[in-house]
DNA sequence: TTGTACGCGTTATCAA
DNA sequence: TTGATAACGCGTACAA
C-alpha cells in the first residue's frame, strides 16, 4: 500500500476528474475563486484520500525562493535563544507565513557554511556573527537570499545585528556592586570555550563604571575556585560572570570559611532557578527576552520584504537583588 | 553588483564554455571521468567566479529525495539529545552525505505536523514519539521518507525507537539507596509539564526493585519543597527526579536543619557540574550518552538503504556516590 | 469556470 | 569526451 512514489497534484487531478491547474487553484486559495463549491470539494476529497502532500523543492524552484528561515545560531542552554524563545519565534514566523529551521548543530563557518545554507535557498538566514564573513555573505547574497542577519558580539558590516547587550551586564552588576559600598571590584571571565567571548564582552562592561576593575580568568573547577578564593583579601566585590560560576564561586567561598556577602559580595547573571536555592540567596543580573521572538520576527520580515533595517535589541537588563550582596 | 537571479548551472556551463550536462558531470564528479583535466579546471574555475550554489529544491525534485535529516524533537537543556550530542550527531550524518535539520521548535503533533515535515521530502524524520501518530506515519510514508524513528517513552508501533531508559534511572537509584540501608523509598515526581512523564517513568523503575516507593508530585518550588522536607519522619532515601530537583531538596533539608545523608539521603541523576557544588556532594545517576550519535546515525543510515533495524539504546547508566546518599 | 502550456534548475539518458 | 534533450512537481498567464 505504501511503496508507490508519492502523489503528484497530477495525481490529484486525475483522481479528481480535473486539470492539474485547478488543484493548485484550490488547494492555494487562489483569490480568483471562480471554481464552483463543488470541485472544491471533489478535489481536496481525492488529495485526502491520496494523502497528498505538496512538494517544497517543486515550488520553491518555481517561485523562486523557499519560505524558510535558517537558523544557524549556538545553542546554549540558557543562551539568548533558549527553548521557548525559540518556540515563540517559531510561532511568530509561522504566523508570517514563514518555516523555522535550525541548520545542523556543527560550528562551520565562513563560504564553505554559507554555500551549504544557499543551497536550501531560504528566504532568510540568522547566524552567529563568528560565522558570517564577508565573502560568505556575498554567498548568500548572490543565492538570493533576502535577508542576512547576524547575533553575537561582534557587528558584522553591512548587516543587521540582534544585539545581546552583555556590556550592560558587566556595567549594571559592578554599578550594584560599589552601591552596596564595595570598592575593589572583580570579574570573573571564564576560560571555556564559546563562553570566554562573552566573558570579555561583560568584562568591558564591567570597565566601563569607572573604577579598577581585577579580571580573573576561571576555568569551571573546584581546585580552580579554591585557589580565587585564596587569593582574596577580603572585602571585594565580585561579578562571577553567571549564575553557575556565582554558585562555583559560593561553594569554594563556603568551604574556605568566607562570609558572604560580608567577607565577599558576588553577583551572577541569568536568575537561574536554581540560583534562588544558595544560601545567602544569589543576586544576579536578568536578561528580559520576553520582546526577542516578536522582534525578530519582524525583522526578519521586514527585511525580506526589503525595507531597510536597524539593529535590534534583543534583551533589557534587570537587577535582581536578592543577599548575596 | 548582487542584484540579479542566482547563478545556475547554465551559467556555468556558458561561462566555461561547455554543456551544462558537462558541469553536472564535473561538480558531481561522476564516476565516468572521461572530461578532461582542464575542462574540469575550467568549470570549477566558472562556478567559482559567479559563486555558484547548486539548487537544493531542483536537484530533490530531480532525484526524488532530499539528503535531509529531519528532527523533531524536544531540545531540553540536558536532556538526551543535548547540545554536544546534536553537534556529533551532525558530524556523523554529514560523513554519510546527509545534510541535518532541527524543524522548528514548535510542539505541533500528528497528521498537520507530518505534511509540513513531508513537504521537505526528507529522507529520514526522527521525531519524539509524542508527536507521532499512526496517521502521521502513513502520511510520512505515502511522501517517500524512508526512515521514521521515533524518540521517546512510549514506543511507537512499527517505527524504530530512540531508547532512553528511564526506567532504569529509577531502578539503580532505588537499588543503591537500599545499598545504603534506607528503607522507606521516596521518589519525587515533577509537576511541570514535560517532564512529568519522565518522571513517571522514573517512578516505574523504581518501583520495579520490589520494595514500596512513595510517589511525591512536586513543583519545582521552594515552598512546596519546604513542605515536603516537612513531611518526612527522618531516615527515608530520597530520589530526586535528577539534578536539579535533588538541589531543591537540599536547600529545603538545610533549611529545616535536617543532616543529609544522616537524617535523608538524596540521590539526583544527570550529574550536572553544579551537582558537585553541594555540600554533601550530590551522589546521582548519570547517563552515558558518548554511543549514542553513532548509533543513532547507524539506525538512520541502515533504514535509509532498507535495511531492517531494532530499537537503540541511547545510553548507559552509571552511578555515582558522592556523599548525599 | 476550467484546461493548456510553459518554465523554474537539476540530473540522467542517449546520440554524436 | 561532450552536447542535446527529457523529466521531476508546481504555479500561473492565457486560451477556451
Amino acid at each position: 500500500m505504501s511503496g508507490n512514489r508519492p502523489a503528484t497534484s497530477m495525481d490529484v487531478a486525475r483522481a479528481a476528474g480535473v486539470s492539474q491547474a485547478t488543484v493548485s487553484y484550490v488547494l492555494n486559495d487562489r483569490p480568483g475563486s471562480r471554481i464552483s463549491e463543488e470541485t472544491r470539494a471533489r478535489v481536496r476529497d481525492a488529495a485526502e484520500r491520496l494523502g497528498y502532500v505538496p512538494h517544497a523543492g517543486a515550488r520553491t524552484l518555481r517561485t523562486g525562493s523557499s519560505g524558510v528561515v535558517l537558523l544557524a545560531v549556538p545553542d546554549i542552554p540558557q543562551g539568548p535563544l533558549a527553548t521557548g524563545l525559540l518556540e515563540e519565534l517559531d510561532r511568530e514566523l509561522g504566523g508570517r507565513g514563514y518555516t523555522m529551521v535550525q541548520y545542523g548543530a556543527r560550528r562551520t563557518k565562513g563560504v564553505a557554511a554559507a554555500k551549504a545554507w544557499a543551497e536550501l535557498r531560504p528566504a532568510a538566514v540568522v547566524a552567529d556573527t563568528s560565522r558570517l564573513t564577508r565573502a560568505g555573505i556575498e554567498v548568500l547574497r548572490a543565492a538570493g537570499v533576502r535577508a542576512i542577519i547576524g547575533m553575537g558580539l561582534a557587528p558584522v558590516a553591512g548587516v543587521p545585528s540582534l544585539r545581546t547587550d552583555h556590556e550592560g551586564v558587566g556595567a549594571l552588576a559592578v554599578r550594584h556592586l560599589l552601591e552596596r559600598g564595595r570598592e575593589r571590584i572583580v570579574a570573573v571571565v571564564p576560560r571555556e570555550e564559546g563562553l570566554r567571548e562573552m566573558g570579555l564582552a561583560r568584562l568591558r562592561g564591567a570597565r566601563s563604571a569607572g573604577v579598577p576593575v581585577t579580571a580573573v580568568d576561571l576555568a569551571f573547577d573546584e581546585g580552580a575556585a579554591a585557589a580565587f578564593a585564596a587569593s582574596l583579601a577580603g572585602g571585594e566585590g565580585v561579578f562571577a560572570y553567571n549564575d553557575e560560576y556565582a554558585m562555583l564561586l559560593l561553594a569554594a567561598f563556603h568551604d574556605a570559611g568566607m562570609e558572604v556577602p560580608g567577607d565577599v559580595a558576588v553577583i551572577g547573571c541569568d536568575d537561574l532557578p536554581i540560583s534562588r536555592l544558595t544560601r545567602p540567596r544569589l543576586s544576579t543580573v536578568r536578561p528580559d527576552l520576553s520582546a526577542a521572538p516578536a522582534r525578530t520576527a519582524t525583522l526578519i520580515d521586514r527585511l525580506v520584504r526589503g525595507m531597510p533595517c536597524d539593529d535590534v535589541d534583543l534583551w533589557t537588563l534587570q537587577l535582581i537583588r536578592r543577599g548575596s550582596t
